[in-house]
DNA sequence: GCTTCGAACTTTAGCTTTGAAGTCTTCACA
DNA sequence: TGTGAAGACTTCAAAGCTAAAGTTCGAAGC
């Protein structure tokens, strides 16, 4: 599925004016904001799942690809860090080194030193699989950035770590309120 | 699980020094931007999903019911076009209508002018939830968003959207280049 | 040294989603 | 009419995830 043209989704445009009949204590410029940010997300994780698919690994292996290059060498991680680090489970995370370990992207081996330990490693494919998607990445993101000047690139970087921080710091109650940050 | 305050994830900075350090063509402006975006959303939506939660609906629902409402009254939806504005499978779709109705959040009927399709139709109790998930949502991004100036939420705005054309307008191809616009 | 606790991973059961096959209804056309 | 094709939804089997229960190993206390 992915692509369906058939049905259009409403432009932002429309989309806004919709919420502002549906919902009046609308702010349109705040959520002009959080919907193509919500929006934009989006399409880039198709973009991304295209490159990924194109190189043979799913998203899902790019994540733990990515998480193990990231480690530094020699590129070899926990289970359980894995897990942690990517948001999931250490069921899903045995699962998923299952995978990636008959696919030939990561090895998995007991620590001799802690029988209780696992250690997940990067194989030299797996590595070239990363750099490979990670080319792919930049020309996309190149491309997507290209009419922003360097200036609108600086500014646009500072604005989205400052709310980044914002939301960092003080996740949000149920409420949806903020904390205060310190 | 979700929350695993274990296992520090790495700043922004340390993740783009990290990225340097292993993939040498990368530019930190491009990548700043982009790991920003990827990490605001994340935690907007884990934002979201607390909000629903609280209000005793999953974070599928309220897609159901915005999709729902947005469509204006009478609030009215063939499955088939909720699984495509959703980007679902008609399959899971059936499901999850299946869902909603027990929760008494949607009715659905058959089309008696048409007996193949189905109706799916918002109930008052359904719109309500909306909007008190809507609430929710906005008090929190107002919040988000509270140390941007009026001047910098319309220039985030306006550059999100640029953003957002072009990647809408020209999907990439699996090689990552957008074809140029129009 | 034995036991018990805790940590790290795996297994199991249940849920949600997908892709493919199946059912039912309508529409076109002979 | 009656038949075939297409559309709209549902059912079914398989994949991936979560939560919770199991296993195995190491470490601390007695």
């Amino acid at each position: 599925m992915a692509d369906t043209p058939g049905v259009t989704e409403p432009t932002l445009e429309e989309q806004i004016a919709a919420y502002q009949r549906e919902f009046q204590d609308l702010d349109p410029q705040v959520e002009k904001i959080v919907s193509a940010l919500s929006r934009l997300n989006r399409r880039m994780n198709v973009a991304y799942g295209r490159q990924t698919a194109a190189l043979g690994i799913s998203n899902a292996d790019w994540e733990v690809l990515k998480a193990l290059v990231l480690s530094g060498a020699p590129y070899r991680m926990g289970p359980s860090d894995l897990a942690k680090r990517l948001g999931l489970t250490p069921a899903a995370m045995t699962h998923r080194i299952d995978r990636m370990v008959t696919e030939g992207l990561v090895t998995r081996e007991r620590d001799e030193a802690n029988r209780v330990r696992v250690i997940v490693e990067l194989t030299t494919d797996g590595r070239e699989k990363w750099l490979e998607a990670m080319r792919l990445a930049t020309v996309f993101e190149e491309d997507l950035l290209q009419d922003l000047s360097a200036d609108e690139r600086t500014a646009l970087g500072e604005v989205l770590t400052r709310l980044l921080r914002r939301v960092e710091h003080a996740q949000p109650d149920a409420g949806g309120r903020l904390a205060d940050l310190e």
